[in-house]
DNA sequence: GTGAAAGCGCTAACAT
DNA sequence: ATGTTAGCGCTTTCAC
């Protein structure tokens, strides 16, 4: 029923050859020609069916993104900004997205496997890094290519972007210690991520840096989800000694976390501090608004894209790596509102997040 | 380099036919056969490549799904949540799922087009429904299967789940005005969203219950982000009579009038009432904890999903379209903290919202 | 029960 | 500058 390349070759007399050159713009056809194929193929809306297409080149110009499972559900914004960024690069490149999200019972692995064996897709980006990523080893040894948002330390130097979130964290424990805190809790997420090492490490040296010692009792475990930022900070909240201020591993956790606060009374920035990490919208909104470590993920999820395309058709990456700063961003939540507004409370995002061979 | 079926075929000295027919399943090969085909596939890592068979059987086995851009970013959790519901039907039933963020630039119709004629997948889940739907023509006409997650006008009976939300907000409405309220506004949304028309007649209804006069003054239109919820609340806030009670037609929008009704000074739940309607994992995290008309996108996901495959499948669908009445869950948002709880505040599902035929 | 052959719609190597 | 031919990897008649 569709319209096929014979049906345009067809009707102008041509061979399929000929049309395919055509459209496919190479030189060797003469313009007058070029112009009729053009304008039939148009009028008849001939649009080159992908799978023979794909069969034909070896290519799928399809990109894929395997979401983490979170529970039943995931609802993590910070997904949602990635991957709205990543979706409108794809179609800016002339790429399909295909995007699987691990079913509950499914081991991840199965779906990258049948996403690779099945010749579904030419790449890959990936997210939620891990420290020893399977990965990683199991992608550069199928040769198919990838690119991440984050890190991993599988692989000396996989194409990726990251966030710096040791610098940031470390800053933010500053910002925390100049409003006078030393006893601040963090609530982290499971350790084999590698965002979990790095921002941990920040911590640390945040309080290096302010000569606090480390307090075993102050740390705890989330797993990056409201509930989770709510529950531990539950448990902080019932210490003999509880934190006068705590820092969520992400933006979900210290909204989670700012709950539980209320819960017990406590006005989040006048008796508590709390602050997380990524800057997605509802920190903003949420009451009071959160201080948070901001990083640009629309854009990186844009960046990701192109750096994984560039790959794609054999281009040279101008830098296989590169390391963002996240940038503090201080709101209420941290600050005690008969203060004056925090020099550093400056909302706008920095213009030179990228350097300009990657726009 | 990958192993293809002629692969599998040469090395057990068999025609590919056999091999085919062996691993679909066919009952005409010897059972002794059919073992060594499957073993020898299974250790020789065999796949399928996924466009040859699709250009033979001229099936995709991939559904489409196309979101619309929310300005340059789109996180509502209303659509990550739906889509992990669309995501995980699709893996279970071996599909794969493309999705399209329609690009700033690019109109809608476009994306949709290309995808249909490059024959790109089997069907689509359409998503934010209009009153006059292009997409429903264009796909009816096409013979493009579809399933939508709400209905139209533009045609009859197209297959769809849809949510009473008319019912919803009238129960919303009758709540509100149990606790005292009769200056009740309500912030909407874009007038050619089918959502928009149900929700704002359920504000009519429920008004007409209570002999409260309509007062156009005490509806705006927002445009279903914090962001609109947190200007049009601004502007209302400022009229000479204020409303005591703020709808917001989703969650973000009152989440957006939350904030603004905070930073002019107001405790929510108890000098002012908002509340909103899906039920989004942001409403019960807000402080106050948002009352909501809760509807199960997750699940609602899946089901318009197994509708889809059902129909690309040419299976029977036990019913075209299915209404779902939401569920009010009242929160502290609507609650002066002085008064008992109200008894509609039973925070479980329901366990019934999907007819046997559908699981 | 198994194999040979055709063909899905396209692109590219090789003529002319 | 255009056409002929082959073949991507698979499924499906149609023979045997």
């Amino acid at each position: 029923m569709p319209v096929t390349i014979r049906d345009v070759a067809k009707h102008l007399n041509l061979s399929v050859t000929t049309v395919s050159r055509a459209l496919a713009g190479h030189d060797d056809v003469a313009e007058s020609t070029r112009q009729r194929v053009i304008k039939a193929a148009q009028e008849m809306g001939y649009v080159p069916t992908h799978a023979a297409r794909q069969l034909r080149r070896q290519r799928t110009e399809t990109i894929g993104l395997v979401f983490p499972t979170l529970g039943s559900r995931f609802s993590d914004p910070f997904f949602s900004e990635f991957m709205a960024g990543v979706g409108d690069e794809t179609s800016r490149s002339n790429y399909d997205l295909l995007v699987s999200v691990t079913s509950p019972g499914e081991p991840e692995q199965t779906t990258y496997q049948r996403l690779v064996n099945s010749r579904r897709v030419d790449g890959f980006i990936l997210v939620r890094m891990r420290l020893d990523d399977w990965r990683i080893r199991y992608l550069s040894q199928q040769g198919v290519p990838f690119a991440s948002f984050g890190r991993s330390q599988t692989v000396e130097n996989n194409p990726s972007i990251g966030v710096d979130g040791r610098a940031g964290i470390q800053e933010l424990v500053r910002h925390l210690v100049s409003m006078g805190h030393s006893r601040i809790a963090f609530i982290g997420a499971p350790a084999d991520l590698t965002l979990s090492r790095d921002r941990l490490n920040g911590y640390q040296d945040g309080l290096d840096d302010a000569g606090i010692d480390f307090d075993p009792n102050l740390v705890l475990q989330g797993n990056l989800t409201r509930t989770g930022g709510y529950e531990a900070t539950k448990t902080l909240l019932e210490r003999k000694s509880p934190p006068s201020a705590i820092i969520g591993i992400n933006d979900l956790t210290a909204l989670g976390s700012t709950r539980a606060a209320q819960e017990s009374g406590l006005i989040v920035g006048r008796d508590i501090a709390i602050a997380g990490f990524d800057g997605i919208e509802a920190s903003e909104h949420s009451h009071p608004p959160l201080t948070t470590v901001y990083q640009p993920v629309y854009d990186i999820g844009r960046k990701v894209c192109v750096m994984l395309i560039t790959q794609i058709e054999g281009r040279e990456l101008p830098q296989t790596h590169l390391l963002l700063k996240p940038k503090l961003i201080v709101r209420q939540s941290t600050m005690d509102r008969d203060l004056p507004v925090h020099p550093q409370n400056d909302n706008s995002e920095p213009e030179t997040y990228f350097p300009s061979s990657l726009e």
